[in-house]
DNA sequence: TAATATTGTTATGCATTATAACATAAATTA
DNA sequence: TAATTTATGTTATAATGCATAACAATATTA
């Protein structure tokens, strides 16, 4: 088992976050499996128990993705009863969406179980450290070109 | 435009962490885009400079990728006669892979423009702030279920 | 020698992401 | 007001990423 050399690619700030996210994200798929959410239908229904009444365009923004992708996620969590979509009077372009009861106990119960995942998979790491991170992941996720 | 809570996925390292790592891949994907690159052929080409002889099994392992998926990575690098695959005597199931010199030149080309570009998109950030975040990130990365 | 494991490969499926084109409705402008 | 432009949600489509099953050739182990 011959030991590689990945000395150039950490060189690379994106390197390091590619792989230590890999290790959060392949613990929160197994999270989040048995609750039958994946990652964007997890982030969607958050998004939607937070802020009732909000409509796709302004989704598909916050999550990043292109609207088309946002419909189908949107359909998935419709078709399973936990948010429903409702005809704005006022902009009858545009669904605002709403938690059901049922989305809003699914949000409980997968909250939890992240955050205790979550918790988990970071207790060897001081909390401060932590903090120290995101505040300069913060730093970089504002350093998006177009918009300085 | 109304503005949009997503304090619940704040608490989350994982989400920090994807939307930071998200700038940084728009970034090297329009710096590699020139190259004619995609990250995972970029990476498996530095990888096998810096490894001459390795076999695709150890590649795919560092790489975080199944085996198969690794094929047409090398495929492509292969068509471009930027690596070759040889066999090795010693083990003739398994191919040796090197990097032709054209492969080493675009690895040279490439390495300056992605160090660069990163370098530009972190500009703001102080070097050391960004080493105690690696250093973090190594740290979640070394949490890896099933291996501590 | 026989059984098992490894390497590379093909085929396949699902998830993610991006773009073009469209119908409906709203906003803007002439 | 009428005509043009813009915004919202949708369908269709494609490229990419990622995972598994199955296989041939070869190596290793029992």
């Amino acid at each position: 088992m011959t030991k590689i050399n990945d000395e150039t690619l950490r060189t690379f700030v994106g390197y390091h976050l590619k792989r230590s996210f890999n290790v959060i994200q392949s613990d929160l798929i197994e999270t989040l499996r048995p609750f039958d959410l994946r990652m964007l239908t997890y982030s969607a229904l958050v998004l939607i128990v937070d802020n009732p009444g909000l409509n796709q365009s302004r989704l598909s923004q916050i999550m990043d993705i292109e609207r088309p992708n946002l419909v189908v996620i949107i359909d998935e969590l419709e078709e399973r009863e936990l948010i429903t979509r409702e005809r704005v009077p006022t902009d009858r372009r545009s669904y605002a969406l709403h938690p059901t009861e049922a989305g809003r106990a699914l949000y409980r119960e997968t909250l939890d179980a992240v955050t205790q995942h979550e918790t988990e998979l970071l207790s060897g790491i001081a909390p401060e450290q932590l903090e120290q991170m995101i505040a300069t992941l913060k730093l970089i996720e504002s350093a998006k070109r177009g918009q300085a």
